[in-house]
DNA sequence: GCGACAG
DNA sequence: ATCTTGTCGC
């Protein structure tokens, strides 16, 4: 698919930084989102061991039965080790690439990891919201930002504050189940983004991500 | 100075 | 991210 020119890839975590500040005033935080989930793709990557090199997986699945209807890979080199703030330094060259790879434009796209719940309000889902121009959600396992833990009950739900802006929300996606942390890439608002995710969640983890977390782990072993 | 910190 | 046994629940 056809992807937005964001500028030169930074090489230092002060470019990094500068670029994600700079960024960061392109992403749109609000809207109900697509009106029509047609299709909805999730991303993750996964490491190789012994080696510098990760492994990026793009599913994209029907968004009324959750079948994967495409399915693409990517690997690309890692050269600084993770630095938190700054996962998009490693994963999104491989990102990039799987997307490209791409036919299907989906409706949504579900990432692994922070939207605006970021230091410096430009977590990887932002970044592939401003790549794609689409829709993007950062679904977190763990969580970027303090917070309470919401009541047990599946769609229960608690803020992540930071300053006096509500960046993200521990969602609670099964009873008793840990709540994983929901913030907005770009092009939808909090609310809708909670919704999608929720309707995403046969588990914990959304369909889109667990299939892509499936994916990136044994092509990280073939490849 | 030391620990925390999406993956 | 990744390393792993047992355990609880649908």
């Amino acid at each position: 698919m056809h992807l937005q020119p964001l500028g030169p890839p930074p090489t230092t975590l002060d470019e990094a930084a500068a670029q994600q500040e700079k960024l960061s005033s392109l992403v749109v935080a609000s809207g109900s989102g697509p009106s029509d989930l047609r299709t909805v793709a999730g991303i993750d990557v996964a490491q190789r061991e012994g080696t510098d090199d990760v492994v990026a997986a793009v599913v994209v699945l029907d968004g009324r039965t959750l079948r994967p209807v495409e399915t693409r890979t990517a690997t690309g080199r890692a050269d600084h080790p993770y630095e938190p703030g700054f996962l998009a330094l490693r994963e999104l060259p491989a990102v990039t690439a799987a997307l490209e790879a791409l036919d299907t434009v989906p409706d949504l796209i579900v990432c692994d990891g922070a939207g605006v719940a970021h230091p410096r309000r430009f977590g990887l889902a932002c970044h592939v919201g401003l790549l794609t121009d689409l829709p993007t959600i950062g679904v977190a396992k763990t969580p970027p930002v303090p917070f309470d833990m919401p009541k047990p009950a599946r769609g229960s739900w608690t803020p992540q504050v930071d300053g006096d802006e509500e960046v993200g929300r521990a969602l609670r996606t099964q009873h008793g189940v840990q709540p994983v942390f929901v913030s907005v890439g770009h092009r939808i608002g909090l609310e809708a983004a909670c919704d999608h995710v929720l309707r995403l969640a046969r588990h914990r983890l959304p369909e889109t991500t667990r299939r892509a977390d499936r994916l990136a782990r044994d092509a990280a072993l073939r490849v």
